[in-house]
DNA sequence: AGCACA
């Protein structure tokens, strides 16, 4: 009898975009596969360390023939694939893509974002992380944060290159314990890639250190006990005071965009920046104020509001321990109101005194993540000429605030608003056609109108109702 | 040396 229950046999494999590899090299790095595989076409997703010896991965051409060519190439060469010199065996894969392969963290980069798990801030000093990473190529910058994933370093090398030396040699690996204190037995590294380029070290200091500027002055402040809570009459400890506030927006039922921030913020003051983030499954926003006093009100009088009625996009705040963000001038989820020729909204030019301080908002700046090799433009936060974000069309094509009453505006991207048709005694605060809210641009917002069925509470921020 | 669930 013929064995055809087997399910596939290797010369009735149908092609696919997607190659499986097969007895790679140890901790075979992407990088590898990429120079195995892009003399045949062009790569566009790579799942390495796959199988139980994690000595298997996935390339994924852009184009059938491409991934065919590499197969038939080595079919009939006397030349077996290899790295490092060892033989690698390619097939199609079964499928016909690589699914959502890769973490951010995994996008190569020559930043690393290093976390040190096991022990107290104090236990690892920012010296004994230069002696650590300088093995591998000088360290331009060391910036050190602590975030709900404990003690964090963002290191910043020359290169993805030197970058990636040092995470394959470095990641789940432990500081020696002779740079360690006595008290700590072990001290593992995790280390992935952040999305930064070049991290803004204001000052030498206990936390963050600039090697390529020597004469960057010594912030005092910056030393031990900046940021020790302070304790309010009551004795309870009062979270310091910032002028960026932290937003979470509870039941989030509508989108609430970058604009719809700007005008309920705006109401108590200039809004600098804005950044909107996802965050242990919920929805994050910062707001930056010019100063402490206006974020305080803004605070007080926003905290437990909702942004629509109903108990839609409930605000909660706090202050943030950031000062200055470091967000994209312009994206869907960030926005730098500072900076005012428009022509820079477009470029955001490196060194303008509006783009300080990447290291202290890891986490929360807005990166597109690419799987496509061809993003790095994206990450580094520029977007590629010609592709200049615009105000969304919906704002040309509604008309003006205060138009035919009634009439009903649908946008692709918000939930359906009506001119004017709120009903009578959903909310005593605000009143149809008579709305005060503080206009910074002359664009216009498709939330001015008031959303069917139910007052929308923008534009009255003492009065929100709760 | 033989197919991924993060």
């Amino acid at each position: 009898m013929s064995t055809s229950s087997q399910p596939q046999f290797r010369y009735t494999q149908t092609p696919s975009k997607v190659l499986h590899l097969r007895n790679l090299p140890w901790e075979c790095a992407e990088e590898e596969l990429v120079e195995l595989c892009k003399p045949f076409g062009k790569i566009v997703n790579t799942k390495s360390n796959v199988g139980a010896n994690r000595n298997q991965a996935f390339v994924e051409f852009a184009d059938l023939n491409q991934a065919i060519s590499m197969v038939s190439y080595y079919a009939s060469s006397s030349e077996p694939a290899q790295i490092r010199g060892k033989t690698v065996y390619i097939q199609y894969s079964n499928r016909h893509e690589i699914v959502n392969n890769k973490s951010p963290g995994d996008t190569p980069g020559n930043v690393l974002l290093v976390t040190i798990e096991g022990v107290e801030p104090n236990d690892v000093t920012i010296e004994t992380i230069h002696l650590v990473f300088s093995a591998f190529g000088f360290v331009h910058k060391i910036a050190t944060f602590e975030k709900a994933a404990g003690f964090q370093a963002l290191i910043q090398f020359t290169d993805a290159e030197t970058a990636s030396s040092a995470r394959n040699a470095l990641d789940g690996r432990s500081i020696p314990r002779y740079l360690l204190p006595d008290h700590v037995s072990s001290c593992y590294l995790r280390i992935s890639y952040s999305a930064h380029t070049d991290l803004n070290i204001k000052f030498q200091s206990h936390r963050s250190r600039d090697y390529t500027n020597p004469y960057l002055p010594v912030n005092p402040t910056a030393m031990e006990g900046l940021m020790q809570p302070v304790v309010g009459p009551d004795g309870k400890k009062q979270e310091p005071q910032s002028n960026v506030l932290l937003a979470s927006i509870e039941n989030m039922q509508y989108a609430v965009t970058v604009d719809v921030l700007h005008t309920v913020f705006s109401a108590f003051g200039t809004v600098q920046k804005i950044a909107i983030f996802e965050k242990n499954g919920g929805t994050q926003a910062l707001i930056q104020y010019p100063d402490v006093t206006t974020a305080a009100v803004a605070k007080e009088s926003l905290e437990g509001h909702c942004i629509y009625d109903g108990g839609y996009c409930k605000l909660h705040l706090s202050y943030s321990r950031h000062t200055d963000l470091n967000v994209k001038a312009y994206s869907d989820k960030s926005r730098d109101y500072t900076i005012s020729d428009p022509s820079l909204l477009a470029t955001q030019v490196p060194g303008l005194p509006a783009a300080p301080n990447a290291w202290q908002n890891p986490q929360g700046v807005p990166v597109h993540h690419g799987t496509d090799y061809s993003a790095s433009a994206a990450i580094q936060g520029q977007p590629p000429a010609g592709q200049v974000p615009a105000w969304d069309p919906n704002f040309q094509a509604r008309p003006p605030y205060g138009s035919v009453p009634g009439q009903t505006y649908q946008s692709l991207t918000a939930p359906i608003y009506v001119n004017a048709a709120r009903p009578a005694g959903s909310s005593p605060l605000s009143q149809p056609g008579a709305s005060s809210i503080p206009m910074q641009q002359q664009q216009q917002p498709p939330w001015a109108n008031v959303r069917q069925g139910g007052a929308a509470v923008l534009g009255q921020p003492p009065f929100y109702s709760r």
